[in-house]
DNA sequence: TGTTAGCACTCATCAAGTGAGAGTGCTAAC
DNA sequence: GTTAGCACTCTCACTTGATGAGTGCTAACA
């Protein structure tokens, strides 16, 4: 049995009235809604036959019929017809997006929220990452008695500053020394990496401000070995679930919310994308507790490399075409904000 | 009509039973689980009267008896008796306390992740406040050519960085200059309190280096105005709060989480707190989304000084000998773990 | 051969009704 | 002052029946 393009165009008014309504769509309404020219009878022949593909299924014995993930699928690749921003629209997220350029967290939540207000659905935001943390530089500063700032460069020019005990006054001079003695053994290597004979060189270079240097090597080591700093995760309108009907379910709801409380599977679930956009539907997704969701994903690049990725996280149920639209508009957004910038 | 002991009896008897079960509680039931020696009939006389007092109530004309505010708050200062925590639970927070001893905001947000643990409820943290955000010392380091590394000391000891652009390069002598300039006009000013003429001492000192003064500028704007960087709420455990029969209801978890969202009104709800420890029931609550709700909350000191809150905030019907035990010990387990430390 | 009308059938949903159970207030006896 | 007894109230869970939407099948139709 093939797609013809009756079968088509039925499809397409299950999908579109059911993503409107939340509803199962019979045959009959059908009819009535979408003019067709056919009669309900001739529609349940068909829809028996979308059936059979897979395409579409029934919650239970004579109720209406709903997409499949299989019927959702096949709407996103062939059936949607591509949707344009209005202008208006494609406005506000140029306005939104370069009102605040402080910082780039701030870009990045900011994004987050505006794709949840626009969806009305649940952003989700992988912060950049900043390529690899390993030791750049470093200096020292005076702070109080016993203590210094320490000012860490990494390679990839984010820059942290923490307090190291000293142990005793030491001079600036002295400061300096060991600060250059670390810059001239470290740079880019981590902590990790940093072989015994170097530690080794280190130590005897410097006898006496050994209190400082295992602070020193401490604090290295709690900094640049902490992957989850960068890239983290933005959550916007998780609030926008609980409107969605098919989360009028508790135990729906804790499950979902549960996994948006540990980040990680999050991270998990937009790593590993493609360049460019993404629709993940429903069972296609990785997580178990997104079996109810879909996923519009996409990357951002800076300086034409990807370096992060946004996504849209709602029922199966959703206006693909719409959201789509919005991502892929966001992503340009933010890929032309943050271009020409650094990190 | 006065309260007598037997009336107290009662009213604990119902106070008890209903934070275990959650179910209103009759007569019978009473004089079944508790032993008082005397009829159910006469367990009726006295439960009209409590409910005369308006220490308890009826959901519906023939259930049994619920507290009510006032009821829990006759319960917590004249009936409760005061609970210890297990050796093990003291030692548990104890070893958890200390744990973390690296940034403070790690130790905070460790008691709030905690503190939703042992009590099974929602924690609401108020991270500590460090004092007047105003100027302490500049430094300059060399970052990338055209850019510098500004280091902020503010007079609370809180030490941030920001990158700076400088116009054209500038030599380390240039730039420690203008560090030094900044660093004598500027000690303990908010730059909304730089006055006119400051600035204009600043500028005719520093002709060549305008750009850099201007960025500087910008910047220790937005570091030093940011009043909301300090004080951060953490959360803790809200999802909990879904497991609390009084939240089946979708609705009452919406406006509930709402309020968890923008944590604004939090900050409120902690703020005006008297010194020690203080319960909040129900309606004596400033929110009215936490109407059903009770803040157990305590402040916490460094060096003596308050510098911030924890809370638990669960169903009125909570276990408030339980919780206020865990709420007290781990403030002074804060205090304890943060008295002598830097902010 | 594809389309349509008709019809019997299925199933969820809703409203009304019912009985059990828990609890109360009142009264009268202890 | 306390208690037993009793009629009464109200919720809850369950049943029942009507309704309506929708289906699949069959037979007639173009």
């Amino acid at each position: 049995m093939q797609m013809d393009e009756r079968k088509r165009k039925i499809l397409r008014a299950i999908v579109l009235d059911y993503i409107a309504t939340a509803e199962p769509i019979g045959s009959r309404t059908i009819a009535r809604k979408f003019d067709l020219g056919v009669s309900p009878a001739t529609i349940r022949n068909e829809m028996a036959d979308l059936e059979d593909l897979g395409l579409i299924e029934q919650p239970y014995t004579s109720a209406g019929r709903i997409p499949s993930d299989a019927g959702y699928r096949y709407f996103v690749d062939c059936l949607m017809d591509p949707q344009e921003l209005s202008e208006e629209q494609k406005k506000t997220i140029e306005r939104e997006s370069t009102k605040q350029i402080h910082e780039i967290q701030e870009v990045i939540s900011h994004t987050s929220k505006l794709l949840s207000e626009l969806t009305s659905l649940t952003s989700i935001v992988l912060g950049p990452h900043k390529g690899k943390s390993t030791f750049g530089k470093m200096h020292f500063l005076p702070y109080q008695p016993g203590q210094v700032i320490m000012v860490i460069v990494k390679e990839n020019g984010v820059v942290e500053n923490h307090i190291v005990d000293v142990g005793e006054n030491l001079t600036v001079e002295e400061l300096q020394h060991v600060a250059g003695v670390f810059n001239q053994k470290m740079r880019g290597y981590s902590p990790g990496q940093v072989k015994r004979s170097l530690l080794h060189d280190i130590y005897s270079e410097l006898s006496r401000q050994r209190i400082l240097i295992d602070n020193t090597m401490d604090m290295l080591r709690t900094i640049l070995d902490d992957h989850d700093g960068d890239e983290r995760i933005y959550l916007g309108g998780t609030l926008n679930m609980l409107n969605q009907p098919e989360f009028k379910d508790l135990d729906k709801v804790k499950t979902l919310f549960k996994v948006f409380e540990e980040n990680g599977s999050l991270k998990k679930l937009l790593h590993p994308l493609h360049e460019g956009l993404n629709v993940t539907i429903g069972g296609e997704n990785m997580l178990k507790e997104f079996r109810d969701c879909s996923l519009i994903s996409a990357s951002y690049k800076v300086n034409g490399i990807t370096i992060g990725a946004v996504g849209v996280l709602g029922p199966t149920r959703m206006d693909y075409g719409k959201v789509i639209a919005i991502v892929d508009c966001m992503t340009r957004s933010l890929t032309g904000v943050l271009t020409g910038r650094r990190l």
